[in-house]
DNA sequence: GGATGGTGTGAACACCGTGTTATCCGCACA
DNA sequence: TGTGCGGATAACACGGTGTTCACACCATCC
């Protein structure tokens, strides 16, 4: 009756646009039997990040509340004349979940029917699956925008703690006092702790557009936070040069002449990792 | 240009898209030339209690902020070629307002596109008007089902008492004497206490639609708070302001003339900031 | 080991963001 | 039609912030 979700590599921490919009990959299920529309689909929503999910029937509402959903597509066709029972009560169990009826040829009387149920749109077979796509989106997006404010989530490493809800950083109780800049530039690295990061890329990502040739507006920036980090947690190290690429963001104790284990597993950690990347 | 409008009482206060908005009869605009089809679209909307306004072109963004619209319809037939550069337009200066395209013959690409760039729905002429109207149903009821629960809960924050229903702030039994606006940014402030809001999502949150760049009204609202609040409530300081991002709301006394170090008052501010915020 | 080019560092400077005040406009009310 | 209020807009001052530059330093390559 299910099947695994497919598509949707998670990447760790990416925000494809703007700083501030964070969204979290869209769970799609369909109630489909059509395999060569299901397959165009799922080329589409794979290439929008979303995770798909075929039903072959009328899964229970309770498993579909345990699935998560983010969206939910019916072809009423597929389910036969329980078709509309079901879908009245997927909407009055499930209100907040986005329906959409996409299904054969029908009458004025059955998509006013089903909008009054509750589903949130209808869209006649053949359709594009663009289309498709594209009023999923747009039933989203209505309903994202008057929900509360997505949580960011609250970061660590080291000593220190991003808190994009207040667009600062923390070490216990006290602020390092950063600019917007340096926040975003410190949450964007730390986001993607680990990995080395272009001076491109990281310029396009915190300013927005592209960089010109010889800025050094990323040296600079790299340069004021490790002041503050130095100065807000001494005795760790936080982001690390990459002679000819770029940073990398990775919270490092400085140890001492005594090596603690930790540090040990850290530097090989690292130190994997930097033949990776290098290579 | 404009047309008043027919069926429905004029509700006294209607707040379409400000954070409080209870069932109030609904605002509807249509963008059509064919009087036939507004007739019997007016017909259905009379029935359910709404109001219906006919605009006969591209009405300005601002004339349509001052409408307090709960829903829009374009047939972008009547606009043109600049009917898209509007629906843009319209759409990223309100973002909340439900927009349904109604329009005669058209590609998936075109309806892929309006889709895209904000329009909430997409139906083809000749269509039936009770489509149209459980349609513009479907996406209001999206809207407002995503919305959390209208809940407005007495504030407390320092020496002030923030009093939804009386649309006012008091200290004690005294008014500070807000307007409707300042009342609004402050139940917004306070309602997020300890959190940083930005500029751009105060005003959509308050003012109900996108701010225009350059605009400096949440900077003198929040002036005329801070003075109203130093008036009633001296001794405390409410409002904070982030450069670069926006304000804070978290009440915080002001300590008296015996510690002048800012060192002590930053890390007093961020102890306190940051319980309040944790739990 | 020298040459080359990338990076760290500090400071000067221009610009942008914010506080503040004043003015204008639209609207409700008398 | 006049008056008062609320809100929008403009203008100015000032301080924070971002950019740019110069120079020192260091990694890499030959």
């Amino acid at each position: 009756m299910k099947t695994a979700y497919t598509a949707g590599a998670t990447s760790p921490q990416d925000e494809s646009h703007a700083p501030g919009s964070r969204t979290a990959p869209l769970r799609l299920a369909i109630v489909d039997g059509d395999s060569g529309f299901l397959q165009v689909v799922e080329k589409r929503v794979r290439a929008r990040g979303w995770q798909q999910r075929v039903l072959t029937g009328a899964v229970p509402v309770e498993e579909l509340v345990g699935m998560r959903l983010g969206a939910l597509v019916i072809d009423l066709a597929v389910l036969g004349a329980p078709g509309w029972a079901y879908l009245e009560q997927v909407c009055a169990a499930l209100p907040a979940l986005p329906v959409i009826v996409c299904t054969g040829p029908s009458t004025v009387a059955q998509r006013v029917r089903a909008l009054r149920i509750g589903a949130d749109d209808w869209l006649g077979k053949p359709c594009h699956p663009e289309e498709l796509v594209a009023r999923i989106e747009a039933i989203v997006r209505r309903g994202r925008l008057a929900a509360p404010p997505v949580e960011r989530p609250v970061l660590e490493a080291g000593e220190i703690t991003i808190r994009p809800d207040q667009f600062q950083a923390f070490v216990g109780p006290r602020s390092l006092d950063l600019t917007r800049r340096e926040f975003e530039l410190i949450r964007l690295l730390a986001g993607n702790t680990g990995q080395v990061l272009e001076r491109e890329a990281i310029y396009q990502r915190v300013w927005g557009y592209a960089m010109a040739h010889g800025d050094r507006s990323v040296d600079v920036f790299v340069r004021k936070l490790r002041q503050k980090l130095e100065r807000s947690s001494p005795g760790w190290r936080y982001i690390h040069t990459h002679f000819g690429v770029g940073y990398r963001f990775a919270p490092e104790p400085v140890d001492g002449p005594s090596s603690s284990v930790d540090a040990l597993d850290l530097d090989d950690a690292t130190a994997s990792l930097r033949e990776r990347v290098l290579q």
